[in-house]
This record gives structure tokens, C-alpha cells and sequence, in this order.
DNA sequence: GCCGTTTTCGGCCCGACTGTTTTCAGTCG
């Protein structure tokens, strides 16, 4: 069996789990965590690396030891130390770890003193009362796993960034309106535009903080005031989302900026590096010997241990500091590179708005060119074109191009991948557009070679441009189909055509290892909306942020082209 | 387990908070 990079990673991951419950050096357990990290955010699979004769060790946090494990994975898909922690330690063990306020160290007595072995045996002893008996637990740690409990079976539910930010951009300006406010921002993975944001994290100058702090705690929104403090506060808003605050003077904003954001990995990595310079980085300054060097910027405490400054949408520690060192941070892409939308739908299929409306709102955008791309006869809850009806939009979309100059519109479908491969409409018919997207409605169910060997057929016929909505995932709702995304991208390689990052706030679709893939190999990005309505062209921003998480640049991707570079890609896929 | 312009051994980011405890371990971000 092959091993893919996210296997490799869960397995490690694992490892360190275990390890912890095994109070192994922690900075060992730390390794194997950052190097789950590294291989997941990985360009390239490992398993292509190593069958070119890679040397792994060459990583970053990666040496002879882990080179071996994972190549060990990779070639059998195992590996003894991880079977050998599995025996040793009680499944139940890693499922307490993650309930709050539980560490290596309760988890244990947890486990050896009350005989703990089931969710339900905790649930009990939390009854009985012996819990709060135990040395090193109490009343309150007791009341935190009884609620804990309650709501483990509804998971902890995540936030996607684009409703992160209709709650978040109220709460800024508001505390923008407080008097003697500077600077207010928002910090944590909503600033690194993770897919998804567990809490929001804020943070604010001001020469005072009790004002802050006061405004903060009357925002409208607040169902619950969690914590506060002289300079900080936690409150939950009515939406669910938990928000911390930190209010720090001026001098300090760059470093608690900087330490806010995170990630924690890429933070532990900076911070080592000052360390090794003499300095002392945390969250109020960068420091030589107790003197404050640096910090009012994010850009200073770069410059402390001698980076170039990096883009949040970076910092995971996969690579980025290495990059910064060497002079080769990727000069991300920005919305303002891009020049059109290649999937657009209008009212003609499931769309809202006529072509003219979308065209037009394409343009005030300034946009170059928008291709329209509805769906295919078999999304027949969708009205589908068939051949006839596509034929009669083409003859639409020439008339408008003649007499609007401003915008150009391309002539497209979203044309349905069948069960066997096979395309949902003639290639006759497709040879009359300028581009074909092509996409997975159906069968999400099939095993990996399957899928992956029905996609790469319909990857081979004539006039298949751009791969939509790879994965099929709708985040948080459905996982992705099992598809060997590396072949599929090296097909599209060979093939000359393109993969597309969805920007649609639910799909996201492609992932940010995906995109370095794509980037390594040298396959075109079309990052594009897939909108149904005017508004959503908007959503181009939250492809945006995927594509910078993938470290895309402006030439990575398809569309940052012009019209005129665009028409010859295109049409070279369309042979 | 990783790593090296003080080092191939002996370090490993740093601070705050919480709950439980009488001075601090454990947890968290």
C-alpha cells in the first residue's frame, strides 16, 4: 500500500500523542509533532520524493531517525514504534487528552487510580464524586469535565472564515469607536485565513486598557463575559464564537501582533532563532539583556533574527523561514492580480442573476473577462444544458461581446464528469467554447483508484480545460472523495490543462497543499467563484487567501493573466 | 528527536492563568 502524505502525518501525529501519555521528553514529542506539520504542508509527496532519492533528512525538523520512520511508512505502510504504543496505551487514553483541563498527567491518574477505561466509566466517577477526591482535582476541575462531556458527542464546531468575518468586522469597527484607541486588529488564524477559525483572537493599543476592555465587554453581541481582566477579556457572542481581547501599549504592537497571530509553531521557531542571537522574544518586545531592541512592528521583530518580513498566511513553520532566510519567500498572489472569474453560472441554469447582470457586476469589479459556465444536462435539478440550449447561449454571448466592449465574456460550461469518465455532453458541441470546466456531481462514494481512474479518462478527452472543485468537500459538511490528488495534478501536467481552487466559502476547494503541489509540478491555479449570484464574485478574496496558503504566486496562477496571454493557454486545451 | 557562527552534548520559546495548594504543577495559547 501507498502511503500518502496526510497518512504519514496522522501516524506521527499519533506517535506524539501516545508519547505525551507516556510522559516522554516533551521536546521529543514536539519533534514528531512538527514533523506531521512539515509532511502535511508538503509540496511534493513524500513518496515521489523518495522514489527520486530525495534525502528527507534534509527537511526542516527532520532527521536520520524521522527520515527512516517515514520511509519505513512509506514503504509498508506501518510502523513497529506506533503498533508498539498502540498495545502499550489504552485507546481511552487519547480520547481524555483532548477534553479540556485534562493533560498527560490527569489523564494518568485518571486511568490509574478510578480505573477509567470508558467515556461512560468518567461519567460515573464524575457522579460518585471521585473525581474531585483525587490529588491534583477539585470541585471546579470536576464541574469542566461534567460539561466537557455533555457537549463531546457535538463536536467542537469551527467557524468558516467568510462567517468568522461577518461577525468579526462589526466587533473591529465598534472597538475602533472606543476614545484613545490606535490600532485594532484582528490576530490569530483569522489573520492567517485558515479555512476555518476555532476562536477570534483581537488586539488592540492604547495607552489605557480599562476603556477597551469596558467597550469591549458592552459590544451588543456578547452573550457572556468568559474572563476579564486589567488588559485582557474573553466573551462568547451570541453566535457561539468565544473572542479574546488583549489590549497592549503601542510600543509593544508589532510583537504581540506578531506573537497573536501565531502560528505557534512558526512563533516557537522565530523565538529560537532570537535565542540563538541573544534576544528574548515574547509578546511585549524583543529584548538583549533585559533592553528593549525592537517591537513596535512586526517587521522589527523580523528584522531581530534577520528575516525579510513574512506574510501571516504563512507562518505554520512548513518551510517559510527557511525560504525567508535564503531570499526566497514566493511574492504572494493578491485579488488585485486577478483579471476575470473562469465559473460563473446565470439565471439560465441555477444561477440568479441573467448574464448581462453578472457581466456587468464582473466589471465594476474590474474584471477583464468573465467565462460563463452552467451546468450540464445530468445536474438536471439544475436545468442542465444540453446541446441545444448550450449552442443557443454561444449565439447570446457573441451578440453581447459585439456590442459591450468592456468586458469579455468567454464561452464555457461546467460539463459533469459521468460515472465512467465520460463527459456529459458531444465533443462536437464542446469544440464551439472557448474553455470547458469539468467536474464530479456523482458517486462520491467510489474507491480511490476508481475515482481517480474516472477522472483521469475524462482528464484525456479533447477539449477538457480546467478540473473544478476538485475534492468535492463541502467543509464541515462532507469529506472530500477519495481522489489521488498527486496523479491528478501530474496528469494535468502532462495533459496541459488546469486544476481550479473553488473560492467558494464552503469548498475551498483546493486545499493549501494541494496548491504547492500544483505549483511544484507547474500546473495553472484558476482560482474562481463559482457564483450563482452577482454578490458572490466577491467571494474571489477567500480563494485569494487559500492560494497565498499554498504560497501561489501571481504567475502560478491562470488568471492573473490578460485576455489576450489567456486566449492561447486555452485554446491549446481545447485541441 | 532535532540541531549547531558559543555546541556533536545538552540544550530545546515564553508567559499567563488556574486550580489547588501553601509555594507551584499542570495546562494553555
Amino acid at each position: 500500500m501507498l502511503a500518502h502524505n496526510p497518512d504519514i502525518a496522522q501516524r506521527l501525529d499519533d506517535i506524539a500523542d501516545l508519547l505525551e501519555l507516556e510522559d516522554a521528553n516533551p521536546f521529543r514529542v514536539r519533534a514528531y509533532r512538527n514533523a506531521a506539520r512539515v509532511i502535511r504542508g508538503l509540496g511534493a509527496e513524500v513518496a515521489v520524493m523518495l522514489k527520486r532519492g530525495d534525502d528527507l533528512s534534509e527537511l526542516p525538523g527532520i532527521g536520520k531517525d524521522l527520515a527512516d520512520k517515514i520511509q519505513t511508512i512509506v514503504r509498508t505502510g506501518h510502523l513497529p514504534l506506533l503498533d508498539q504504543l498502540r498495545k502499550a496505551t489504552p485507546a481511552i487514553a487519547a480520547e481524555l487528552l483532548k477534553l479540556p483541563g485534562l493533560g498527560p498527567k490527569r489523564v494518568k491518574t485518571l486511568y490509574h487510580e478510578l480505573d477509567v477505561h470508558t467515556l461512560e466509566q468518567l461519567h460515573r466517577a464524575l457522579l460518585d464524586g471521585r473525581i474531585r477526591a483525587l490529588p491534583g482535582f477539585g470541585s471546579i476541575t470536576e464541574e469542566r469535565l461534567r460539561q466537557a462531556l455533555e457537549t463531546h458527542a457535538a463536536a467542537p464546531s469551527r467557524l468558516k472564515l467568510a462567517l468568522a468575518e461577518s461577525y468579526v468586522e462589526p466587533l473591529l469597527a465598534w472597538l475602533r469607536d472606543t476614545p484613545h484607541a490606535e490600532t485594532v486588529a484582528a490576530a490569530g488564524s483569522y489573520r492567517r485565513c485558515q479555512e476555518t477559525v476555532g476562536d477570534i483572537d483581537i488586539l488592540v493599543t492604547a495607552p489605557r486598557a480599562a476603556p477597551v476592555v469596558k467597550r469591549f465587554t458592552e459590544y451588543e453581541e456578547v452573550e457572556k463575559i468568559a474572563a476579564r481582566g486589567n488588559t485582557r477579556a474573553t466573551v462568547v457572542l451570541k453566535s457561539g464564537l468565544q473572542v479574546d481581547l488583549r489590549v497592549v501599549p503601542p510600543r509593544s504592537y508589532g510583537s504581540a501582533l506578531h506573537y497573536f497571530t501565531g502560528s505557534k509553531a512558526h512563533n516557537i521557531a522565530i523565538r529560537r532563532l532570537g535565542q540563538r542571537r541573544g534576544l528574548k522574544i515574547n509578546e511585549y518586545g524583543v529584548f538583549r539583556k533585559g533592553r528593549r531592541v525592537g517591537g513596535k512592528t512586526e517587521a522589527e521583530v523580523y528584522r531581530a533574527v534577520g528575516l525579510p518580513y513574512i506574510p501571516p498566511e504563512l507562518r505554520e513553520n512548513r518551510g517559510e523561514i527557511e525560504a525567508a532566510a535564503a531570499g526566497q519567500l514566493p511574492t504572494l498572489v493578491k485579488l488585485a492580480d486577478l483579471r476575470g472569474d473562469l465559473h460563473v453560472h446565470t439565471v439560465a441554469t441555477d444561477g440568479h442573476n441573467t448574464l448581462t447582470e453578472m457581466a456587468r457586476a464582473a466589471h465594476e469589479r474590474g474584471f477583464e473577462y468573465l467565462a460563463i459556465t452552467e451546468h450540464s444536462k445530468r445536474i438536471a435539478m439544475a436545468h442542465g444544458f444540453d446541446s441545444r440550449h448550450l449552442l443557443k447561449q454561444i449565439e447570446e454571448i457573441d451578440r453581447f461581446n459585439a456590442t459591450s466592449p468592456r468586458i469579455t465574456i468567454l464561452k464555457g460550461i461546467e460539463v459533469d464528469i459521468l460515472e465512467d469518465g465520460k463527459l456529459d455532453l458531444p465533443d462536437a458541441t464542446l469544440g464551439h467554447l472557448d474553455l470547458v470546466v469539468a467536474s464530479v456531481h456523482s458517486h462520491f462514494h467510489f474507491s480511490r483508484d476508481k475515482q481517480t481512474g474516472r477522472i483521469l479518462r475524462a482528464m484525456e478527452r479533447p477539449h477538457f480545460t480546467v478540473f473544478a472543485h476538485p475534492t468535492g468537500r463541502l467543509i464541515g459538511e462532507r469529506e472530500p472523495y477519495d481522489v489521488d490528488m498527486p496523479r491528478i495534478i501530474g496528469a494535468a501536467k502532462d495533459r496541459g490543462c488546469f486544476i481550479e481552487l473553488n473560492a467558494h466559502p464552503e469548498r475551498l476547494d483546493l486545499i493549501d497543499a494541494h496548491c504547492r503541489m500544483a505549483k511544484e509540478v507547474g500546473v495553472l491555479v484558476s482560482i474562481a467563484t463559482d457564483a450563482h449570484r452577482t454578490e458572490e464574485l466577491g467571494n474571489l478574496r477567500f480563494g485569494v487567501f487559500q492560494a497565498r496558503r499554498g504560497w501561489l504566486e501571481k504567475a502560478d496562477v491562470l488568471n492573473t493573466r490578460s485576455l489576450a496571454a489567456l486566449r492561447p493557454l486555452l485554446a491549446r486545451t481545447m485541441r
